[in-house]
DNA sequence: GTAATCCTTGACGCCGAGGTCAAGGCAAGG
DNA sequence: CCTTGCCTTGACCTCGGCGTCAAGGATTAC
């Protein structure tokens, strides 16, 4: 098979298999006229390291399981270096998960006190004189503009 | 001021400011010998510039709230463009969120997955006859290794 | 023969938010 | 006068994962 196949089949670009390459993680052996040439093994590789880039991993941290793989065990993860990397990858996700709930907390409250600012500007204007106030805002200045 | 001071009062570089004024965000007057000179009003655009994007805001996304603040708003999401962008965001992170989550989960599983396979190969490794039959995995294949 | 597809290597582009020189101007203290 | 420390603009570097030419060789189809 050659590159564009094995691209075709995984789903990929032949720029991203040699840049694979480039990287030491998908070498190919070559056919006399220098084609890359792969195999049905290769394309298991390469559909590992897809896998775990959809999850967000990067590619360095796809190496443990293609070396895995290419060691003759069963999956990519069937090695501890690539267990450490789950967990490794888990704890980033733990924490990252944890600080975009916490920013979303944030934005939240942020949108919702300057909505209720908004509403409360809003029914001032309505009733010039003041109708009832709302809240312990101090309703004395009408609009804080500085036209 | 000039911009050591207000970059430092910010927290931040002079590079980071002149990014900010190339880009349209952060304008500054000039004095006679062409110094760029702030006031305490750019410290607080600087200051909302500088919170969002720890919000995780790019800079285009600051831009409203910038505008509205030197529009003479109270507050730099005074305005409608900037309930948007919040509003937006927390779409955004809502969805990000949901992703991670979604990732979280199923690297749990390849871990919980691998972390099983592994032991069970460990306990058939230990008592070579096959211990007590753990589950359904079809113990007769000794080690699906291809050494 | 030649056109149409493959393939090769090499090299630059992109994105965001600045970092990091380089070369030179301006002000103040000793 | 000279040094020191601030300021100026300009231009290239970073990072990851490729996209996008460019120029040319190989194979197949007609």
């Amino acid at each position: 098979m050659r590159i564009g196949e094995l691209a075709e089949r995984a789903g990929t670009t032949t720029r991203t298999l040699r840049y694979y390459e480039s990287r030491g993680l998908l070498p190919a052996r070559r056919a006399v006229n220098g084609y890359r040439t792969y195999d049905e093994s290769d394309l298991r590789l390469l559909r590992q390291i897809r896998t775990l880039q959809d999850f967000g991993f990067d590619l360095e941290e796809t190496r443990p399981f293609v070396e895995c793989l290419r060691a003759g065990h069963p999956a990519g993860d069937s090695c501890p270096a690539s267990l450490a990397v789950y967990r490794r990858k888990l704890g980033e996700l733990d924490g990252l998960i944890g600080e975009l709930q916490s920013v979303r907390a944030q934005v939240g409250a942020q949108l919702a006190q300057a909505e209720a600012a908004r509403a409360g500007l809003a029914a001032e204007a309505e009733v010039p004189g003041g109708p009832e106030p709302r809240c312990e805002l101090t309703p004395h200045k009408s609009t804080p503009h500085k036209n």
